[in-house]
DNA sequence: TTGAAAGCGCTACCAA
DNA sequence: TTGGTAGCGCTTTCAA
């Protein structure tokens, strides 16, 4: 069987109260010789404090969930995306001692039923945005800081009054303007705009670029009309319209890579006449043909430091801000070329 | 605060120990009505049992390790593999009501301190082969199934006698079998084979489609030799070598697209000169130029496999084998070609 | 069919 | 600086 606290004290023959003070660092409260023997006795048994023990009683669990919101089940962790988030979170949690424990939540029930079950030292939560975010943000009972989740004004306003939650993006605003200003940097002056198909209306990664496009065109005097914005459901639509434009700012890669196989298959003109620039940086971009021109997110740093934010929120430690934005960086490669 | 069992008992005015016995659904134990009342008393706060409490007492945690083996820590879950496995586990998971605690391991010791900290249900294990496994495996207390984890006959033998350790795989052999196969029947005879630096001597995937390559090879009376077999440092080696081959079996989709990019930059010919057919179908796998011919090989159904094969194990069910198979499907698209 | 009580491993409170 | 003890929420004997 594994060794306990009370094993521990035996051998030590002191009380369970110092081993545990010992163990939970409340070092004053022992004598340095009780501490270098029980010290002694811990490493010998390789002791771990059983945690559910520990939760039980309230205190640390060194527990955190990776929530993911999705209503699709089998998207969710499958995304390249989420799973480099994963990753980053993965990495520190063992550093720093954590634990994570991941699930798929599309409801404001799941998240209750999941905080009954488990003690969480706070949340990481991926996915939420727009109107969902009110409803699922007011069932949580311990801190939480929010990947990629952009907010109306309004409801960050709400926020700001909850000190225990915090946000962690990329600045995707400044982004979508790397991208579109290396455009017209390149001489390029006539650029459509293709995305996902999405609500352009609510506060999103999308929107933010979205924006950063038609602002940037109008800061250069460059003109903007709807029609050169397209879905990826409008791929027939581009084409025709295409010997309009130079250029084309893409929201994702892989939306970027399916554009280039579509035109290839049809005109071999294109895709070497279109210049595109593109967000993400997967790893695939740079073996793309030609090479794709993108803004690298970093998503695995914005794991590292949302755990990092996490962290101090749970230990109730001040943070600079709850506001935490990522750099992108343009990463040039052949897909966007100079105009004379 | 949350409804506990305690008063869930009060308002049934029955003992703590009923109100178990209805929760744990040991119904010949309790008369109809209290059931009855117990349930819609249950129903009515939408309780769920604490799981650090189950815990402590030994019985059901409803926690699953998934425990990724790996040496370098940022590679870990970004590995897009790792990531459809993990969607597959969360999906039933969630489904059967489990919960899914991620972890990385590099040693026995992670695995002991994990043990120690949690208990859990049981482990699917991924990344874990050769001479790591015997090491590994003795520490677990509980059920475990590794993915992807290929043993020679030996360990085999060794670990049939553990009846709570199972293996889910793709059938690697057939998969590499079935690529090959595909490759002759267009008319290839003369066939490279390219993977990544690994020690071919140990049973590994790589190593099962190393050998359905000579073994197919040698059954259609083809030409085997040890300076076709090339790695991904040596693609200027291969590129010397290319006149004599018309077809490259190479071990993954994401170092074909290396192949592919390499090729290009060099020889405007190769590419299309020469066929190459691949193994997992990444979703990048079509749309790369050309579309890749594929052995699909079902992550996802791995993980959704190895956590019902765990399940089983963790209830004491019979299952029917401890070596689960999965087949590989050749996806066939334009990178191979006909020879006439 | 029901319930009382012990105890899982730990922390926290209070007293010494 | 130390220790005794109650109790976290639950399951599990054992007795009624």
């Amino acid at each position: 069987m594994r060794v306990t606290i009370k094993q521990i004290a035996e051998e030590a023959e002191v009380s369970l109260t110092t081993v545990s003070n010992v163990i939970n660092k409340r070092f004053h409260r022992v004598s340095k010789e009780k501490i270098a023997l029980i010290e002694s006795i811990i490493e010998k048994y390789n002791y771990t404090p059983n945690m559910n023990a520990r939760s039980l009683v309230q205190s640390s669990s060194q527990l955190i969930g990776l929530l993911y919101y999705s209503d699709e089940p089998d998207l969710s962790f499958s995304d390249p995306f989420i799973a480099e988030i994963l990753s980053g979170i993965n990495e520190q949690a063992k550093k720093a001692g954590y634990f994570v424990l991941v699930h798929n939540i599309n409801s404001k029930e799941d998240v209750k039923t999941i905080q009954k079950n488990w003690l969480f030292e706070g949340f990481i939560v991926v996915g939420v945005w727009g109107r969902q975010f009110v409803e699922i943000n007011e069932v949580f009972d311990r801190p939480v800081v929010y990947i990629d989740t952009h907010l109306s004004k309004e409801t960050l306003a709400l926020v700001q009054e909850q000190p225990d939650r915090s946000f962690v993006n990329t600045d995707d605003y400044a982004a979508g303007v790397l991208a579109v200003e290396h455009l017209i940097d390149y001489g390029h002056s006539n650029i459509a705009f293709l995305s996902y198909d999405y609500a352009f209306n609510e506060p999103s990664v999308i929107e933010e670029r979205y924006r950063a496009y038609v602002d940037t065109l109008k800061k250069h005097d460059l003109r903007v009309a709807e029609e050169h914005i397209y879905t990826d459901h409008e791929f027939d639509r581009l084409l025709k319209d295409l010997s309009q434009f130079s250029a084309i700012v893409v929201t994702g890669d892989f939306l970027a890579a399916r554009l280039f196989k579509y035109l290839k298959n049809r005109s071999e003109f294109s895709i070497n006449t279109l210049s595109v620039v593109s967000f993400d940086d997967i790893s695939f971009a740079e073996l793309m043909d030609p090479p794709l021109t993108t803004v690298r997110l970093e998503q695995r740093n914005k794991g590292i430091l949302a755990f990092e934010q996490l962290i101090a929120l749970a230990n109730d430690q001040e943070v600079e801000s709850h506001l935490l934005l990522l750099e992108g960086q343009l990463i040039s490669r052949k897909s966007v070329r100079k105009l004379e």
